[in-house]
DNA sequence: TGTTAGCACTCTACCCTGTTGAGTGCTAAT
DNA sequence: ATTAGCACTCAACAGGGTAGAGTGCTAACA
């Protein structure tokens, strides 16, 4: 059905497709990659290839590109690994040796690295704050009227969160509050804390204190704020290099998605179990992103997959290369995060 | 030398392209601007603009544009003030009800809405912190090595960070350092506790303690941490809509200048004293920048300016409008923040 | 039977050309 | 000083012709 020689062909178009971004011809195969048979014969495969729908026809007398299915076959079957140079892992290695002690920083930091590195775009999501289990909390007072509530949760997220209060509330008091909390909280997940407790507490104060407004507010705001987790994205105008994105139309929308965060959730949430995974062009499930491809990979923190990173191309990028480095960059993540939070 | 039907002209050239994004020529004016003069009359004004430099032919047989000279003289002597419209005021008023507790997290709403307002790219500075007075520093273990600073400003600035400690502190110590650092710094600003401070609290500390790595950490890292101030930006795919920007390379310049925070910050920095500000084309430092106008404002805190908000446009923008954008908004925005830190 | 050379055919990209229409600048008349 | 009229310029567009890349088919070949 689909024998070795088919594949060669396949394997030889996109390979110079990815570099050329031109439609290849049945010539150009037979005079650059020496398969031993003529232009004539690879003509015959390619159009078999074609019934296929492996690759196809701009319009006639073009040559042909991959096809989203095409690219398919290629990542699953003949792509072959391709271990990053030298200078690139040392750029790699060079930038996780600079410490960066908060979790925040590190990921913006990673993903401008990925991005530069690649020369794509790269897609960062933060763990969520509710995997992790709280280690502190803590209400500072500000102004008499208004209180910090600080959030440390081991996975290494921490939020502020300024509250106002209607009624002022004495410094001593605020200490009171903040070791009921903490005895009461310490070690459970956000979520928990966010659905089960959330009840009991604001009762328990307001018991004694008529202060159910602060806990109502302190839990509402403090803990379901803009989102629960976040993501970064760098490098977008990489994008702006790649032919396919000429037209500044397709710019817009391409950028007007990338700015909308619960889209960029998705494209890196699809699978947060473990691994590498390869989105292909119609794989992606959004119109407007068209003709691009994603590269997801996860970073774990204590064995507990915590986030994602992506890289995001035209369908037409080196997918070899761009495996390698979210591999190597997922793994040294992992690594500075264990360090972090041992 | 430039008498009143010169400045008729030049007002409806102006007017006419900044609505069409055409060069207009004398028919158009002589027909829709009734000057009661014909067109072979204004051909002849135009004539004499041109020569003055404040119009221009993109090519022979074309017809008119502003220059930047021009610009300047229509926002200078020719420009009505244009009062926004009731449903604008609402849009403006309506997101100002919103209450948002943390600067922040204003500013960047401020930033979106302003783009989503004027259809153009905006730019907002958020204070300089070494301008507010310090209101509050604390150290929070987080874990036997790690403590977290957390800075508080009058300005309403909040910043934390987590410093790595060599050797590991006693919660108690702790609590007797905040109370020292506290005594000694409230009410400097931050600058001040940067550079006259920082070598005598060392001392003090390191004296008592074998601390030094710790006090040197903390003031380095806390105080001088990525910038002093943040800039952001929003709407700025807005400029895709523009004509002027069909093409991809133009684009690729621009959006990438205003991802570095840099530019940003200088294109708003200029001026820091209070009012107003538009900079027509050339007038901006940047090349690259091109074909642009930015519009900026000041906002207050106590009478004292503390940030400043921008509007980017094309040099062909709606001048009128979005001055009375910036103004509205720069004084929803400084009662805000009276409110915020009374 | 698989492979190849050869050839007719297709289609885009490019260049050249002519035409149209908007707009100017000049001149002479009012 | 203003205006009508006219010659002139130039970008934008459309039509036509050509070159080149590439295909598909057929017939010959090993």
């Amino acid at each position: 059905m689909i024998d070795e020689r088919k594949k060669q062909v396949l394997h030889a178009i996109v390979k110079d497709y990815v570099t050329t971004a031109e439609p290849v011809g049945s010539r150009t195969i037979a005079k650059k990659y020496d398969l031993g048979v003529s232009s004539a014969t690879i003509r015959n495969e390619m159009s078999d290839l074609e019934e296929m729908g492996l690759i196809e026809q701009p319009h006639t007398s073009a040559g042909r590109i991959p096809s989203d299915k095409g690219y398919r076959f290629y990542v699953d079957y003949l792509m072959e690994k391709e271990e990053l140079d030298a200078d690139e892992i040392n750029n790699i290695n060079m930038f996780f040796t600079k410490r960066l002690s908060e979790l925040d920083e590190l990921v913006q930091e990673t993903c401008r690295m990925l991005s530069h590195v690649t020369k794509y775009t790269a897609l960062v999501l933060v763990p969520k704050r509710s995997e992790g289990k709280l280690e502190k909390i803590q209400m500072i007072s500000v102004s008499p009227h208004q209180v910090l509530v600080l959030i440390v949760t081991d996975t290494g997220f921490i939020n502020h969160r300024v509250i106002d209060l209607r009624q002022a509330i004495s410094p001593r008091r605020l200490q009171e509050i903040n070791f009921f909390l903490q005895e009461k909280l310490y070690g459970l997940s956000l979520e928990q804390v966010n659905r089960t407790l959330l009840g009991e507490i604001s009762i328990h104060i307001a018991r004694q204190e008529q202060l159910l407004d602060l806990a109502l507010e302190l839990m509402e705001q403090a803990l379901m704020d803009r989102g629960d987790e976040r993501v970064f994205t760098g490098g977008a105008l990489n994008m702006l290099n790649q032919p396919e994105f000429r037209d500044v139309e397709k710019v817009k929308t391409l950028l007007g998605m990338l700015e909308e965060e619960e889209i960029v959730k998705k494209l890196l949430h699809k699978q947060l179990r473990e691994g590498t995974e390869i989105f292909i062009g119609g794989e992606i499930p959004f119109e407007g992103i068209n003709k691009c491809s994603v590269i997801t990979g996860t970073y774990k923190v204590n064995g507990r997959v915590v986030g994602s990173i992506g890289i995001l191309g035209p369908t037409r990028m080196t997918y070899p290369k761009a495996v390698s480095v979210v591999e190597t960059v997922t793994d040294q993540l992992s690594l500075v995060l264990a360090k972090m939070f041992r």
